[in-house]
DNA sequence: GTCTATAGGTTGATAGAC
DNA sequence: GTCTATCAACCTATAGAC
């Protein structure tokens, strides 16, 4: 349930974070929103124009902050990071459990490849992408570019994947505890051995 | 366009798997399908009795031949395969190029965590996974059985990532060029050395 | 098996009173 | 800013003629 000491506008924000994440954004109606958010249905388009604003700004609300942060980590790790710090610049802002919430709304803005979504992917991810992926290339010089790229997309994935079945992942796999600590070490362990492997199948 | 040279219900699953794949499940409409198909929309219900029982027999039809292929090369391994042929029996299935027309369905599939597809993904993928972990944790005696469980989650999601951008990867990634060959060698080796890498961080 | 027609319900968005 | 009421468009599913 949505809190009612907050205003309308966050409590429209936080509903359709819930239930973007929960159902999907197709599959979530304003109506479903208003409900979830005890506002009146004319309120969405009162404050955000239309359903696509509402979903950007849902999305940048969340995302601006992890993104501040990836940055703050990569400059703080010093002019010649290692593979693992960099790994955990990029996916610790995401994965700290604090977001937990937000896992879901993520996943699916990471794993839908509608139109509008690789838009607004791209609009919030672009520098992001291009800021690491010089940095994996410095810290990797044998490597070249594809294969950063590629491994960046591998690496990404497995974060989506993992965050779109946090929730779920109780009934997927019963007798794991999910902790968003030990994944992402797992995670930093899975990545770093993956980004340092060289081609030989 | 969907070739008119087959019968009415397989122009249906033609239509519904691409659909389906370009815009999600939510987003296509029965009547989006039969325009695809060019057959009227009654057919829809005649042939599959509701839009679930569609979306079930548009997976299955591609789904059971991979996992089929998936156990032939697991068995074809022999008693004691490496990690590499495990992860090809796994990966390579279904990242055939002849199967590119099918990744934007499978990637939604692997990455929509609706109640619905995750009854389906479980229906016709918890063979595959039992199997495959047995295999992993036997190619990797000194890996307990969660941290198997993590490094096939990673895996599969790396793949799932691949494929649902598959067709938007020249736009993503501008100077590579998508071949699955490649791509397949690529996944194979990060995912190998993740597997193999030991806690450390 | 294939068609038309339509029932019955939902959707995003807006007009206009307060 | 918040409400009610409503529009026009869309949806899935089915009944019934051929």
């Amino acid at each position: 349930m949505i809190s009612r000491a907050v205003d309308t506008k966050t409590r429209i924000l936080d509903a359709a974070e819930k239930l973007f994440g929960q159902n999907g954004f197709d599959a979530t109606s304003l109506r479903d929103i208003t409900a979830e958010a005890e506002v009146n249905l004319a309120a969405v388009n009162y404050h955000f124009q239309s359903k696509e604003s509402l979903i950007d700004a849902v999305v940048a609300r969340r995302v601006e902050p992890v993104n501040q942060k990836r940055l703050e980590m990569l400059e703080a790790a010093g002019p010649n990071p290692t593979l693992e710090q960099l790994l955990i610049a990029f996916l610790q802002p995401l994965m700290q459990s604090d977001l937990a919430q937000v896992y879901p709304l993520m996943a699916r803005l990471l794993a839908t490849p509608d139109a509008f979504l690789t838009r607004l992917f791209k609009k919030h991810l672009s520098l992001i992408i291009e800021r690491f992926s010089e940095a994996f290339s410095q810290a990797l010089p044998e490597c070249d570019a594809t294969q950063i790229r590629w491994k960046m997309q591998f690496t990404a994935g497995a974060m989506a994947h993992v965050l779109s079945r946090a929730y779920a992942m109780p009934e997927l796999m019963p007798d794991v505890k999910f902790d968003s600590q030990t994944v992402l070490a797992e995670l930093v362990t899975f990545a770093a051995a993956g980004f340092r492997a060289k081609e030989g199948i």
